[in-house]
DNA sequence: GTTGTTGTGCAAAACGTTTTGGATATCTAG
DNA sequence: CTAGATATCCAAAACGTTTTGCACAACAAC
């Protein structure tokens, strides 16, 4: 249903969008050369402020706001840098930019989200931008498997922070993020001290190390038997896997789900739930990341907690240490610290 | 924690940035002008093949990308629309973002997103960007409350359209968003039927329409007796609303909530559980907004279904129709259907 | 042998800023 | 009265593109 108020007559007739005003508008208006106005509006030099007050004046009148694209172009940097997260809707990624928000703000940058749903196709126009300079640096978080050798190739020649992730194999980068394989410890230990001995490990995709790193320190700490599906860090996968094994007869006498992020673990637990299987009462059911529906759905999710705000604040805040000095910042690790939080979905295993 | 592997010999020293292959480089080395390398790269006009190829080379061999800024500065138009949002978190904002993205991409154009955290400074630095014509248009859904007059300003202007929400008194606006009052009755028809006669509605920001909107709706359908309080659309909100409202013995037979969105919804669940409330024993709760959460909190939030998707959608492609043509939108309205889901929150009022 | 036409490439202007080296006038100190 | 300092402003270059008018050659048509 659309109606078009043209026909009620309470509309301008589409005007088309008129030259704005620029520095030579102004300076004409003002009788004074473009230099002086811009000199009036930076205070890079002093202006007599008669005439400076005369500039400001016309410029309000004209409504004049400089053009950053002629402003960028001629200090050779925007002021402004990118967030490259996989999925918008994961209210970790949220976090996590909320964190590169402010710390982007606070150091005087705009920040731009960049969201690629997981599309390399969408990632490479983003990262396009970083390479046509559009944006004076990227923070990147996370992104499809195949974006390895793009990154590796931008990231010598350009500012590029990894946040919460890193890349299996890229050398060089600098990278704030979690302790993965602390947290998939924790996980490990505590289903173990349960009573548990099988579990099933839903991982993401094979190429992020960040999933790969929580695997490896659960399957450590477990010591009991542990079989792995890979997913893609998404809700349906995780239904989908253990829809599957449920069906197949393969969940057999598997007692615990350790999904590899929160979202993967609500979609075990929907698939659980559909097939009867109480939680935790029949089956134990664990998440990574914390986000906030975790602690809302029911059963209360048991996960581990990731400091995605502080994530994103760090991995912001150091890569715009370089970018303001047009460096490309050298390869460091900043590992922040992840906590384990026991909820509902988790209990002894029932006795046979 | 931190550690720097610089000190494990693993680095480069700070590269500083070096300046970027630019065109004239490119021509230089090809052996022709930079006219000639911009026609090969942009088909403009054509070229020997033997010179393009011998171009193409050296653009290859240099990584020449060109600067998006000279280009755009040139065309007038950065092919780059924003996406202003307040609350990245609520995730009926991610949907509606996926849907401005989608439009865009589809249509050509980079979107970028602006999260406002509801802070009128952000916003005020998001909608600089647009007067400084870093983008060419906006699509603007909701934002904090004293932002009426600064868009009043704008939107002759520049291209703006509003997703999601009419702003008090704003004329000329071209708006995509749900029918809020039909939502608002749906609510008010159903806890009436249920059997309710007094209800606790919880409002968004008293100058955001589209929680007035609701309002209206619900108090008209409904017919019984309701107490307003005003929220801002956080979960906080919702639970200090609530509580305070227990505590002061306030709440009295009250036997319904409707708030004015899911996260308030949410917040208000919290606060009746800690008072040892049942819903839908004692108290029914009603949402709106239907995000993702609101089917997996316990029990079940009934809620009103908007088509965040479809929001965004359609307020980005019709804005970029405009766009693309140089043009400033006319005023219309798209309004999108809305549906009620009856969950677990509701049921009838407790017999006395 | 003129007149077009087609193919190929370049020079110069334009987009809108900021920056830098002067130019001019006025003032100060000796 | 002159040399230097200070205040005020401007002209021109530079940032990196795209666009447009033109030049030149080769070739065809008459």
């Amino acid at each position: 249903m659309t109606r078009d108020l043209r026909e009620a007559g309470l509309t301008q007739q589409r005007p088309v969008v008129r030259r704005a005003a620029s520095i030579k508008d102004v300076a004409a208006a003002a009788g004074v050369s473009p230099t002086t106005v811009s000199h009036v509006l930076s205070g890079n030099r002093p202006v007599n402020e008669e005439t400076a007050a005369r500039v400001r004046g016309v410029v309000n009148r004209l409504g004049y706001v400089p053009a950053s694209l002629a402003r960028s172009l001629q200090a050779g940097s925007t002021s402004v840098i990118g967030l490259l997260i996989p999925d918008i809707s994961n209210t970790f990624f949220a976090e996590l930019a909320k964190g590169a928000e402010d710390a982007a703000h606070d150091l005087g940058y705009g920040l731009i989200l960049c969201n690629t749903e997981f599309d390399a196709d969408r990632e490479d126009r983003y990262l396009g931008m970083i390479r046509s300079r559009f944006i004076d640096g990227m923070v990147y978080a996370s992104g499809s498997p195949p974006s390895r050798r793009r990154l590796e190739a931008l990231m010598g020649k350009f500012p590029i922070a990894l946040a919460d992730e890193e890349v299996e194999g890229l050398r060089g980068a600098l990278i704030a993020g979690a302790d993965h394989e602390a947290g998939g410890r924790l996980v490990g230990e505590h289903l173990r001290a349960l009573g548990h001995r099988r579990a099933l490990m839903l991982t993401g995709p094979r190429d992020l190390r960040s999933g790969a790193a929580r695997a490896h320190g659960f399957v450590q700490a477990f010591g009991g038997e542990v079989v792995e599906r890979v997913g893609d860090f998404k809700e349906d996968s995780g239904y989908r896997l253990v829809a599957e094994l449920l069906d197949a007869g393969g969940f057999e006498d598997r007692t615990a789900v350790f999904a590899a992020n929160d979202l993967m673990a609500f979609g075990a637990l929907a698939a659980l739930r559909e097939a009867g299987v109480s939680v935790p009462g029949d089956v134990s059911v664990v998440g990574f990341d914390d986000i906030r529906a975790a602690s809302l759905v029911s059963p209360s999710l048991t996960t581990v907690h990731q400091p995605a705000y502080d994530i994103g604040r760090t991995a912001t805040a150091q890569l715009l240490q370089y970018v303001s000095r047009g460096e490309v910042p050298p390869a460091s690790r900043h590992t922040l610290p992840v906590e384990l939080k026991v909820r509902g979905s988790t209990a002894p295993p029932a006795a046979r």
